[in-house]
RNA sequence: GGAGGCGUGGCUGAGUGGUUUAAAGUACUUGUUUCGAAAACAAGAGUGUGGGAAACCGCACCGUGAGUUCAAAUCUCACCGCCUCCGCCA
């Protein structure tokens, strides 16, 4: 949500950002039921300061018959503000209607366009990997191994979902403890920092499991994946399963206050991520990439305002660092205003090269969505001077399970349909080389 | 799932219809004192919103939402959360 203030002052700004995002918004309607609003918000407070002022009158007064006469008189006061409070609710109902579908406005280094064709590699890394022989997809090396059944998940649970078996449970965990230690490592932070040439403050990353169920109400303040046949609901108990560890994570502080030496406050949330897909059907159905249920390794980050774009190149260096300690070749993407999510100002994507597809994939996000979720969330900040405002948000993945697997199946897949394990992860699997 | 209790500012905690502008303590900020600190003393300070250049003024906020009343932290109802006990359970 942006500052109604904010709105009035720079309508211009509003109003560009959402054309580029393609969203439907009706500024000149919000101002002046805005107007409205505090037109009538003015009345009810005058007539209130009345009654208030009557009543503490007649609460000393010993009069009985002035008593009577006053309170008359309040009753008819009182039924002049339920009435207008009654028209206050109705504009305040339209108003916050039209103030959650304005989404946050690009940053000016987004570029423009339409859809994912607009969007623009900044870099890539690493050579495309070389093969002497016709590189597989990851669901063919995975079927013929006996590590990817979803043909039986397929009876079982229905399309999208999958058995990951054997050496690929151990590869998934390893990955996953490889992170963590990652994250929770000061020196490997500054490290990272250090190379990408930032000036940062370097508190570690807290690691969290966090509830895969959250309220939609909680949901409605992150504005994220706002369609609701994207999610799992479930009615009965006023709960909806996450679509990201992000979901639960950054409404962890909502109506909160950091103090100013807390921040910036980041978080590793370790989830299952449940997606229904709708409206892909048909697209990527072999295999694991476009799944209901994955597990995903995910940062949250709170920080003061002015450190937040920062924050944001240091989460995608530590995606890049990840990648690169696995040696998968990537390229890194900014996500052009028709592509990017609703409450981003801005938006960066990796992808990583999958030879099986011939093609690099989406592996990574990385948002910043400055203090629009914040807004919404009500979580502020007291700064040392006293002043309280709201925090910055960002979120990116670290990995998202499914991909990052097909990545690795794909770029290390040998002429025999066996897979190389990465040296880095063998410690977690007992010092095996390959799966086969 | 059943029974009981509780929800007040950063924290502790008083307040059961009307000079309550939410007591007091603590933590916090500033000052006095000190070589410096601690302690002591003094002063200040909640959040949001509307108006104002500012000083300041108004309104709202005691888990959330409705209601009763001239007047609600206080009474009523619903919901949410926490605690204790019982039941069930990895």
């Amino acid at each position: 949500m942006l500052d109604i203030k904010f709105i009035r002052e720079n309508k211009e700004i509003v109003q560009a950002g959402a054309v580029k995002k393609h969203v439907d918004i009706d500024i000149e309607k919000l101002i002046a039921l805005d107007d409205e609003r505090l037109v009538i918000l003015k009345e009810v407070e005058q007539l209130r300061t009345e009654i208030n002022r009557v009543s503490n009158d007649i609460g000393r007064d010993q009069d009985s018959a002035l008593k009577v006469q006053l309170i008359e008189e309040m009753r008819i006061v009182k039924d002049e503000i339920k009435a207008k409070e009654e028209k206050l609710k109705e504009i305040i109902v339209e108003w916050q209607k039209i103030m959650l579908a304005i989404p946050n406005i690009p940053s000016v280094d987004t570029p423009e366009g339409p859809d994912e064709s607009g969007n623009q590699v900044i870099r890539t890394w690493g050579e495309k990997t070389v093969f002497d022989f016709t590189p597989k997809e990851h669901f063919e090396l995975g079927k013929d191994l006996g590590i990817i059944d979803t043909e039986t998940a397929g009876e079982v649970a229905g399309s999208r979902f999958a058995y990951l078996k054997g050496d690929l449970v151990l590869l998934q965990f390893g990955i996953i403890q490889m992170c963590l230690e990652m994250l929770t490592n000061k020196e490997t932070l500054k490290k990272i920092a250090d190379d990408a040439g930032l000036t940062i403050n370097i508190n570690s990353f807290i690691p969290v499991i966090p509830p895969v169920f959250i309220r939609p109400n909680a949901q409605l303040k992150m504005a994220r994946l706002m369609k609701p046949e994207d999610h799992y609901m479930f009615p009965n108990d006023d709960l909806m399963l996450i679509g990201s560890a992000e979901h639960t994570l950054g409404s962890m502080h909502m109506d909160k206050i950091f103090e100013e030496n807390e921040l910036p406050v980041r978080y590793a949330g370790y989830s299952t991520a449940f997606r229904r897909e709708a409206g892909t059907a048909g697209k990527d159905t072999n295999g694991i990439l476009r799944q209901h249920q994955f597990d995903k390794l995910e940062m949250e980050v709170f920080s003061l305002p002015e450190n937040s774009m920062q924050e944001q190149n240091f989460l995608v260096a530590i995606q890049e660092y990840v990648l690169k300690t696995l040696n998968l070749p990537y390229q890194v993407i900014s996500v052009c205003t028709g592509d990017m999510g609703f409450p981003d100002s801005r938006q960066i994507d990796i992808e990583t090269w999958m030879p099986g597809q011939n093609k690099y994939r989406e592996t990574h996000s990385s948002d910043s969505t400055g203090g629009f979720q914040a807004r919404r969330l009500n979580t502020r900040v007291r700064r040392s001077d006293g002043k309280i405002e709201h925090v910055h948000m960002n979120d990116a993945t670290v990995v998202a399970i499914g991909r990052v697997l097909i990545g690795i199946i794909e770029n290390y897949q040998q002429a025999d349909g066996s897979i190389k394990i990465p040296e880095v992860l063998r410690k977690y699997m007992g010092g095996k080389e390959f799966i086969k």
